[in-house]
DNA sequence: ATAATTCTTGACTAATTTACTCGGGAACAT
DNA sequence: ATGTTCCCGAGTAAATTAGTCAAGAATTAT
């Protein structure tokens, strides 16, 4: 399982990025999201490189350009957006190839892969506009449950 | 937000008490369940010294001496061992202080707060006899939600 | 054209963290 | 006494994190 700075500073950025589009059309730059967040310019470089490399936001080049959401605030998942800049999600002890224990599961693995699920669904049902609005998650607006409960 | 092999190993470790007392009374020496879980035996100690201070475990040195649970196996919680042995499983950026950009909160902060509840709440409602007995979490027993939808 | 602007890419690095090992000591049973 | 087992602190190699830096490419404005 993996939540560092570079995630956070992901999600925070999108954020950023999705508000900047609600104020105004077009592109968005780097300093500017930097400025605002506290957040290293050099560093957010890669960060953004990831993102547009995952389709999550598109880039323009030269003045006035910078970085735009690809989709709709409501359409974009954290969860998307933290696969897409971290290394392994993955709460397995073995990346979920189920060789935990001298190449058999151990005795925790449907454990973490439970909670795997658990952090997915949570992560995966909330896009950018519920954060920005406050609420707690999309499906929960249907009255859905957000785990499975048979 | 951390999750480490050293986690990992705790609830695996604590797992292999919990159905070694099922088996037979009395202690379990770390170099049997460092056997049995494949874990190497001195870092195990580490991991037991810990979970030892938390209370979660009780030791007797000597000849038949070793480990055991301090409570029954349904009252210790997967949670509880985590947070005994992790550095820190605080998603947000700041460690809850509201500081995370600027000295104020970051637009990400309540959503980690949000984060942080929904794990807590998934790995303190799972004890190490739900997971022995492939149980997904005590409250579901109840028929209660294991997030508040309201 | 030229200059200014902004992203693009890859290489590099210091600090931190992780995942251990090791050794000596203390308590306990026989 | 002796062997067994936990107890504790120090040490360490490898990996990861959280960045920096510089040169280059695309775009726009003049």
């Amino acid at each position: 399982m993996n939540l560092t700075t570079k995630g956070k500073y992901a999600v925070t950025a999108a954020l950023d990025l999705a508000m900047q589009q609600t104020i105004a059309d077009g592109y968005t730059k780097i300093s500017d999201v930097a400025k605002r967040q506290d957040i290293p310019a050099s560093y957010l470089e890669q960060i953004f490189s990831r993102l547009r490399k995952a389709g999550i936001l598109h880039a323009a080049r030269g003045p006035n350009g910078g970085f735009k959401l690809s989709k709709q605030r409501d359409e974009v998942m954290i969860g998307e957006i933290i696969t897409a800049v971290e290394r392994n999600m993955d709460a397995t002890q073995c990346s979920g190839e189920g060789i935990c224990n001298s190449g058999t599961k151990c005795i925790a693995h449907n454990f973490w892969i439970d909670f795997n699920d658990n952090v997915n669904e949570f992560l995966m049902t909330r896009s950018l506009d519920d954060v920005i609005t406050n609420r707690r998650g999309s499906v929960e607006q249907t009255g859905q449950a957000l785990i499975a409960t048979g």
